[in-house]
DNA sequence: CCATAATATAACAAATTGTAACACATCTAT
DNA sequence: ATAGATGTGTTACAATTTGTTATATTATGG
């Protein structure tokens, strides 16, 4: 069995159950306590789980707080709910207003539709709402904050860059960004 | 059972019945009242619930969100405006709570005080609230968000150190943090 | 007020779990 | 082929959790 295979059956398990005991892991996939203390390092440092003593739990998402003024619905795309540190809106030709819980949503909503006119991005590091025209994103940076895989949105491209060196991925400008997307996400490559 | 898990369960009923008995509870998990002395300890430290004689109580106030709470009097430091990516959360002996506007006040704000319980901070990346003591704090990386010079909050030490090498900066814990403040920030070195 | 029962705390030992260091194997890219 | 990166297991040691015991502290009913 594959490492990865390994880690995300494991964090699949936490998803699941909402939580995983070091000690049945081990016996489980017939490893070392020590592969799988490693396992749950590797999901814990990627935001993914939360190591306790003795496995790890599930991470806890509703702490994080709703973005100020948010429509009820939650994201356009995917219907999960709205923060403000990845908001995304994109302005519509008919005055209408369509709100992504993230840059990945939002760039694949903005692909999907001909009738937007503008679209505005929170800046990751700052908070400040600007035009994704000019944002630089990051696509696939090793750090999971809402859908997969990660795109985090940046107005200064010295700081993506920054941003880039610790934790990967490629920096692209919107358009880039959405084709990159597009690939990555096809059933049919 | 976790030991996590069980202390989290307890959390839950406390918050659900406002108060739980520690013999009951020792009975319920099938472990020594001490033990549940012990867990309760734990929800005390962290502000999550009060010890009282026979058991413990549900907060006053159930959250520990600094914009679900009232940030009206601004930072306890600086009266600077809370932002949420940067909250930083002091929970005193006597049950009142301190706002910092950042890291930067909130750790200049512990380290002259004396009756501080516990802490919390937004952690930079994933905005959830972590306890302060298992927290990474970036010192003096090269990016202005609030207050100088800039201090971030990480709830992973890997996540700390990848930021760190695009920006820069010392990754402390709160202690190292507070001290190596403390030295920037004397008026007569 | 005092006696008594219940609870809280401290200190210790035992068991379990976490971590660091090293050796070794496998895979990858130049 | 060879150097480097990654994954794994073993070992030794550190840290956490837990129960027990003994000793405070608190609550309550005379």
């Amino acid at each position: 069995m594959l490492t990865e295979e390994r880690r995300q059956h494991i964090l699949a398990q936490i998803q699941a159950a909402g939580k995983v005991q070091a000690a049945h892991l081990a016996a489980h996939f017939g490893v070392s306590r020590m592969t799988i203390h490693r396992d749950l390092a590797y999901l814990h440092a990627r935001g993914w789980a939360r190591k306790v003593f003795g496995g790890a739990v599930a991470m806890e998402t509703e702490s994080v707080e709703p973005a100020a003024g948010a429509p009820a619905g939650g994201c356009a795309m995917c219907g999960a709910r709205l923060r403000q540190r990845t908001a995304f809106v994109l302005q519509c030709a008919d005055g209408a207003r369509l709100h992504a819980c993230c840059p990945h949503c939002g760039l694949m909503l903005l692909a999907g539709r001909g009738d937007v006119v503008s679209a505005l991005a929170a800046d990751f590091l700052h908070g400040r709402m600007i035009n994704v025209r000019d944002a630089a994103f990051l696509v696939g940076p090793e750090l999971s904050l809402c859908c997969a895989p990660t795109i985090l949105c940046f107005a200064s491209r010295a700081e993506g860059e920054r941003f880039r060196q610790g934790f990967g991925g490629d920096l692209l400008d919107h358009l880039q960004a959405q084709a990159s997307l597009q690939q990555s996400m096809a059933l049919h490559p």
